[in-house]
This record gives structure tokens, sequence and C-alpha cells, in this order.
DNA sequence: GAACTAATTAGGCCTTTTCCTAATTAGTTC
DNA sequence: GAACTAATTAGGAAAAGGCCTAATTAGTTC
């Protein structure tokens, strides 16, 4: 949970994920839109690998990324839940243990 | 919109919005719920402040913190849009200007 | 107004992050 | 396999972040 929104907190990762929302794409064309070395980029990505946001695929000389929901879903659910501000705390996201 | 990914980056921060999500609480409550220093807190509620996702107002000697849902609603947005993936981009995030 | 409580700002240290260039690995093509 | 393309890892400098103690500000109470 934490990596996740570490690697939420930075607008190259967030532009990358946009990106990533449509359709999947490789190191070049992400690293191609940035005004920053590549190496800098593949830096971003690994970040967001680590984060579970981003899976990647080696597909001949290049690597395809594309976009986790699943890892979306999970930042989604924390602030869904702070939204719901007064209401009670959802038990996914607060209880340490089942109700006796 | 940096500032509050950032601000949500760190797990004490996310902590103390989770404690104001039902009611607003003083500095000296939010401090006593953590292991280290007074002031090491105020600077985490000082950068929830800046990031717009907790508002202050003097109370008495205390101050007194609560969470601010539209700036929770706002990182949402981002994500809730993300989460549609293949879809078209939603106009409120994306569009720079209005369509013809 | 002196003493006490609540909380902040200031200053410094250490760690992490971000970015770069150079070197390396992996795959394709002749 | 030499040359080329795609992308990564390595190493290091600069900046930002996080934490602490000490000093300060703001408010209350006697």
């Amino acid at each position: 949970m934490n990596s996740l929104f570490k690697a939420l907190s930075h607008p190259v990762r967030r532009r990358i994920i946009e990106m990533l929302r449509t359709r999947p794409l490789t190191s070049g064309d992400i690293a191609a839109a940035f005004d920053m070395a590549w190496p800098t980029v593949t830096g971003h990505l690994n970040t967001l690998k680590d984060a579970g946001l981003v899976e990647v695929e080696r597909e001949g000389a290049s690597m395809r990324y594309r976009l986790n929901i699943s890892a979306v879903e999970e930042a989604l659910a924390f602030l869904m839940d702070l939204a719901r501000a007064g209401e009670p705390a959802s038990d996914a996201l607060t209880s340490k243990e089942k109700p006796s």
C-alpha cells in the first residue's frame, strides 16, 4: 500500500499511467514522451512495477508495459473509504480480525 | 494535484487523515497517537494542510484539524478515471479547452 | 505578569529520491 | 558474428524528505 501511494506521488509516474490507460506501450514510446534521459524513465517504470501498478512483458527487442487496474483499485478503495467521512469505517480497510 | 498525492504518500499522514475521518482532532490528540516527537507530527500536519487535505482552526490554546473531503475527492477523480481503462478519458481531467 | 499548557518554527543531521552519463545486456539483421 | 536497435543496470551528484532537540509563540490561569 505504501509503495503504491509513493509511486503515485510523482507527476511523471502519474503521467505514465495515464498514457497506459488506453493501451499498453513500450519503454521507447514512453521515454519519447518525456524530456528526460531514457534511464530516468526506466527508473520510474521500475518504481511503478514494484508498486504493482504496471506489468511488463518482453516483445522482441522491446518491453511492453501495461496498466494493472487492480492496483489502482486498491488506492481507490482507501480514498473511497475516506470520502465517506463520518460514517463507520469499512471492515475491509480497518478491522484487524473478524467480529466475534 | 502533485502536493495532494505527495501528501498521501507517507504512512503517518495517511493514518492521520484516517483518524480525522470520523471527527476533528487537536494537534495534541494526533501527536499522542504516534511514537514520534510532536514537531515531527506538526510537520506532517503542515504537509496535509498545504495539500488542502486538512483545515485548521484555533480553539483556545489548541488547534483543531478537520479532514477536507473535497481534496480527497480530487485524488479520487484521478484514480476513478484511470480505473476506467480502455474507455475514452473524461473531459474533466484531460481536455485543455472546450470542444469546438 | 509569572507560571503553565498547547503547539509551532528554526536549525541541523541523515536517508531517500531523482536525475544524469557511461557501461552493459538482450534481441534482431545482415 | 558484427553492427545495430531497445532497454537496462551501475555509479554518483544534487535536491528533497523526515526526524530530532532547542527555542519561540499563543493562550490560559492564578
